[in-house]
Formats: C-alpha cells, sequence, structure tokens
RNA sequence: CGGGGAGUAGCGCAGCCUGGUAGCGCAUCUGCUUUGGGAGCAGAGGGUCGCAGGUUCGAAUCCUGUCUCCCCGACCA
C-alpha cells in the first residue's frame, strides 16, 4: 500500500477520553474510531490487524472443529426455551421488529447452537461434534471502556461441543485448551489458562485465558511453572487422549488464579523463586457446562442401547476484537504499537528520507515492487513529506520493519534496516533486504 | 445504577464568572525557502459554539429542559 493513496489518518496528539495505552495508539495510529460509547469503526489499518488475528482464530479452530454463521439477531423466544430471556438482564439488548416481534442482539450463541443442533442431530452416531463461529455480539455494558477491549460491540470467536458423556466432553475441553494455548503462543502473547468462576454461563468447569499486561482489569497470581509447557512436543495430537489429559494436567494444575478466585493460602504453597504476580486481561474463556441447555432445550439423541441420551456440552470463548487491544497492551512502547509479526496490519514499512531524491524514489519504487511482488506486506511511504514525519508515523503504527532509503546510505549503496522492537539496525543493500523477506 | 466532569474548526484547547456577533496551537490548502527523527516565513479556507425552549435590544456566555460523551465506584467476555 502506498500511503499517498491510503485512509490511514495518524493524530499528531490522543484524542481526549482514553486512558490506557491501546486505546489511545489504536486511536492516533488510526486503527478505530468511536461511533457510540462502547462501539467502534475498524479503519483500514484497525482490520488489517482484526483479520490477522482472526485467521490464526480460524487456522487453530479448523484444526479440532467446523465453522459455521449464525446471526446476530435471535428472536426472543429461542432465550425464552432455555430459560435465559428473563434471566440475562439488561446487558441484552432487546428490540422489536416492524410486527411488534421480539428480537435481540445475540450476546452469545448457545441457546442457538442448541436449538440447530437438536433440530438435525438424532444419533450417538453423530457425536462429539465441534462447531464455532466468529460473529459480532453486543451486550450493553453498563459502562464501556478501555476502547476495543470493553466495548459493547465486539468480534468473538465462539465455539461449542457436543458429547455423548462427560468423559468425551472434558476430552473436548482439553482439545480447545491445547487450541488455545497454540492460538495465543502465535499471536506472539503469553496468555495463561487461569481457574476461573463460571459466571452467567454456568458450569462445572471452567478456565480463562488472561494475556499479561500493566493496564489488566484483575491482578494474576500464578506458578511460573507454567511457562514451561510445551506445546509442540512430540506425541501431542488432538487424537490422543491420554496426550491431551496429560497436557491438561500440566498446564492447569499449577496454581494459576485470577483475584476472584485467588486464594492466599494455597498461593504460599507456590515456591517463591516462582511466584508470579502481575494484572491481566482476559482474553478467551473456556467452560463445560454439561447438559444445562441440551436438557433445557430437549436436545437428545439415541443412544447405543436405543435409549435417549442427553448431550454434554461447552463452550469456548475468544474475544477477537479485544485482542487486538490486548496484544498492543502487552506490546507498545513510547514511541507507539509494537506489533508481533503474526498480526501486524503490514511487515515492511519503506521511508524515503528525502522525497524530491531522485535516486532515493527510484530505490524505494523498485524495493516496493519487489517486495509486493514477493507477496510481502509493504506499507511504502511515498508521501511528500520529511523523514523524521514518516519515521515517527512509521514507530507510531509499529510495523516490525521499517526500511529506510535515503540519499547517505545510497551514496554506498545501502538502505537501512530496523527492527522495531529491538531498535537495531543494519545496512544493506536494497537486493539483500529483498532476499531477506521474499525467502 | 450511585458520584463527578465535559460538549466551541479535523484533533487538542481558551473564551463563559462580568452578555456586544468567536480565538489559539496542530492539521488542511497556496507560494517561497528548507530537508537523515514530527521545519521556517507569508497568505488562505474551515465553526448553526450538542440540541430545544426561555430571558434580553442583543446569548458560546444567563435560566430551564433534553441528548451525548468521558472519569471514579459497583458490575462484567
Amino acid at each position: 500500500m502506498r500511503l499517498s493513496r491510503a485512509f490511514l489518518p495518524v493524530l499528531k496528539e490522543s484524542p481526549s477520553g482514553a486512558e490506557v495505552a491501546s486505546h489511545k495508539l489504536m486511536l492516533q495510529a488510526g486503527l478505530i474510531r468511536q461511533t457510540a460509547a462502547g462501539i467502534y469503526a475498524w479503519l483500514p489499518l484497525g482490520i488489517r490487524v482484526l483479520r490477522k488475528i482472526e485467521a490464526i482464530v480460524r487456522e487453530e479452530q479448523d484444526r479440532i472443529g467446523q465453522e459455521m454463521l449464525m446471526p446476530t439477531i435471535q428472536p426472543a423466544d429461542l432465550w425464552r426455551e432455555s430459560g435465559r430471556y428473563d434471566a440475562y438482564g439488561p446487558e441484552m439488548l432487546r428490540i422489536e421488529d416492524r410486527h411488534g416481534r421480539e428480537m435481540l442482539y445475540g450476546p452469545t450463541n448457545e441457546d442457538m447452537i442448541t436449538a440447530l443442533f437438536r433440530d438435525d442431530v438424532k444419533s450417538y452416531r453423530d457425536l462429539p461434534r465441534m462447531l464455532y463461529h466468529i460473529q459480532w455480539k453486543f451486550r450493553d455494558e453498563v459502562r464501556p471502556r478501555f476502547g476495543v477491549m470493553r466495548g459493547r460491540e465486539f468480534l468473538m470467536k465462539d465455539a461449542y461441543s457436543f458429547d455423548l458423556d462427560e468423559a468425551g466432553a472434558k476430552l473436548s475441553y482439553y482439545r480447545q485448551l491445547l487450541a488455545y494455548l497454540r492460538t495465543f503462543r502465535r499471536m506472539g502473547i503469553k496468555a495463561v489458562p487461569m481457574q476461573a468462576d463460571s459466571g452467567p454461563i454456568g458450569g462445572k468447569l471452567s478456565h480463562e485465558f488472561v494475556v499479561l499486561a500493566p493496564s489488566g482489569e484483575s491482578e494474576v497470581f500464578f506458578d511460573g511453572r507454567i511457562e514451561e509447557v510445551d506445546l509442540e512436543r512430540e506425541g501431542l495430537s488432538y487424537d490422543d487422549a491420554a496426550a491431551l489429559e496429560a497436557l491438561f494436567k500440566e498446564a492447569t494444575g499449577v496454581y494459576a488464579r485470577t483475584d476472584e478466585t485467588h486464594v492466599e493460602e494455597y498461593w504460599n504453597e507456590v515456591p517463591a523463586e516462582r511466584q508470579r504476580t502481575g494484572r491481566g486481561i482476559e482474553v478467551g474463556h473456556i467452560f463445560y457446562f454439561g447438559p444445562k441447555y441440551s436438557e433445557a432445550m430437549g436436545l437428545k439423541v439415541s443412544g447405543k442401547d436405543g435409549d435417549m441420551v442427553t448431550p454434554m456440552m461447552g463452550s469456548y470463548g475468544i474475544g477477537v476484537s479485544r485482542l487486538v487491544g490486548a496484544i498492543i497492551e502487552a506490546s507498545h512502547d513510547e514511541n507507539g504499537i509494537v506489533w508481533p509479526e503474526a498480526v501486524a496490519p503490514y511487515q515492511v514499512g519503506i521511508v524515503t528520507m528525502r522525497a524530491d531524491d531522485e535516486a532515493s524514489v527510484k530505490a524505494a519504487e523498485a524495493l516496493y515492487a519487489g517486495l509486493g511482488n514477493a507477496g510481502v506486506e509493504t506499507l511504502y511511504d511515498d508521501r511528500d513529506e520529511r523523514g523524521g514525519v514518516k519515521l515517527g508515523g512509521m514507530d507510531l503504527m509499529g510495523l516490525p520493519w521499517q526500511v529506510v532509503i535515503g540519499p547517505r546510505g545510497l551514496a554506498n549503496g545501502v538502505v537501512e534496516l530496523k527492527n522495531r522492537r529491538t531498535g537495531e539496525r543494519e545496512e544493506l543493500t536494497p537486493e539483500a533486504v529483498l532476499a531477506k523477506f521474499a525467502a
């Protein structure tokens, strides 16, 4: 993308109202604009990051489940069936259509998926199943804040598992646990599974995945041993029940809790040198709740012996849009965002220090074309601006790599390659830069 | 939902107390000079002062109502 033709409004000052770093930076770097309290428009730079995160989530979910898409608007009757319509409270946005039919903007989808599944699945042979979708949700929060981290409208991946019995359901739970650990690791962030209350969704087994960041909403306490879990080890397969259970025990057997569930007595049993504390942002939550919805909504399948069996369910959420903010919280500095490469909107930024220098422009154009042909996502600042303005913008936007091209270096046949995270710079020929990224 | 604050140019703000037809910085546009980490000079454009009503010869300013946004708390993916 050429910056001269892009809608990438970068602000010199951060708009008032933004308090936390990620919110400020997202507004300033032009990722989002606020439309109403807790509701945001995603600008071109923001949507690229959102899509990157979504793609990683999708890839990992596809290894254990099937994608589908349920609507944002749901009929109230569906929620009456599960008994949740009255229970959910004012957080649910209730609306009426032109005929006076009661509808709602979905805050989650347990009820709908259970109804859909019920209508078409009648046999134990059709179990187990894991279904997910990535869809916008709306929860009318009392007090939205922190930008996209606690918005009212947000993009969420929610998965639902259906199993014949509790043992099977636990296996589904373990699979999601592994998928989540892999998902967050791929995004370049450290997310720790912590023992959680199951809240309004209700249930028996529940863990929330928490990203460590100073601005986190809750205080977290965990055993450093959790960081040593090897997710790529041999034999760790989604099909191997024993290996999955071992992983579950390893990943959740150590102490890891938020202030909500923290117990000082147990905490003190963790050796002091392994005690880790800090603040955290919840980015995912997995639940096993058994027959809660299947029972309420009459989901039954014929069992092997011909008797009717009520499937055991679980649900598994990842706050996709929240992750954009959470990743920034965990990865930024005084100059702006520092994107992990896996989620960066562009991998490489090209800057010409002197827009009036013919040789610089020529070299930049050639490199931009070369990277483009090699399929490298590149943002080329070809505007007639001073070098400093462009460099500041690149730092703010947080692209992992910056190629700085100017007459000074070109005199020696080199350009400068800067790593955003480390600040390290090296001088390379344009060909070497191309080779590095095209590889 | 309780408590507090704010709506004035794209963004950040002043003006309001003490009514007299709107201003500063940045951004934008034009010209000239500059150019390796957010340039300088000169000029220009852009605002129903959130909305509605009231008081007044006259309202951004005073009064009433209303909407919206933000912050703290309680709550929560």
